[in-house]
DNA sequence: AATTCATATGAACATTTATTCATATGTTTA
DNA sequence: TAAACATATGAATAAATGTTCATATGAATT
């Protein structure tokens, strides 16, 4: 690539990125953009869902409070790995555990996770 | 580590994985598990909400229509990169478009996404 | 028909991420 | 208090993923 065509590149870029915008609508959606932090946090708590053993941990504890073995079990999946995934989960808030004894059980923390995984499913079933 | 230490890890491991579990739980969730396949798609599709790129488009197509230019000013973002995700978006029918005549118009798919964005953000501002 | 323009796409690179292995922590029981 | 046990965690490796660069495609305009 010359530098002469570099240029022209550079300026077709240009013209698609600042001139033949619609300016109406990028100027009324930009009014009404969050913050970039806000969704910055908004993907990283939909990544936790992006996971096919996260999946599986936040369906079978859709269905029932349950331990660490009874996960691992359940998936096929040796110990350490649920674990990790459940501090995974832990973090965003998307489980709670309660101590029982040598036990640890997990559960939902809340009502949110059940509707997104229920319109999820709703989704892929169309 | 030495053989009768990795032997005695075996069975250690198989007394978590395979004996002490809460089997009436693990019975009762393992006959409502819906299948392999099913779960990873479902996995699949929450993977396209967790990345900001993708978050920040689906949220600014939530206000508006919009052509592939006017989401790359927005989001002050290369047009490859916008393109490249809009077809992550729409393999997994999250968003439609229509074509009229060089541009072309993207949307929101469908109520679910609505829906699973908003969930999310009221998780994330709790 | 040739050029311009909006969008799409293949390849390459850098970064992120999931699992495994080994071991640590903290609780119970003998 | 020592041993057994359930869970947690650090490090390493392998695989997946997002962006950029260069170029291709397909529609409109001259």
């Amino acid at each position: 690539m010359t530098e002469q065509e570099r240029i022209e590149q550079e300026v077709r870029e240009c013209v698609c990125e600042f001139m033949h915008v619609h300016e109406e609508i990028v100027d009324k959606v930009e009014k009404v953009m969050p913050d970039e932090q806000q969704l910055l946090e908004l993907s990283e708590f939909f990544k936790v869902f992006g996971d096919s053993t996260r999946i599986k941990i936040l369906y079978v504890l859709s269905q029932s409070e349950m331990c660490v073995c009874d996960i691992a079990t359940l998936l096929q999946m040796g110990q350490s790995a649920i674990s990790h995934q459940l501090r995974v989960l832990k973090q965003m808030r998307l489980v709670k555990f309660r101590r029982d004894g040598k036990t640890v059980f997990y559960s939902l923390s809340d009502d949110h996770i059940q509707t997104i995984l229920a319109q999820g499913m709703e989704h892929i079933s169309e």
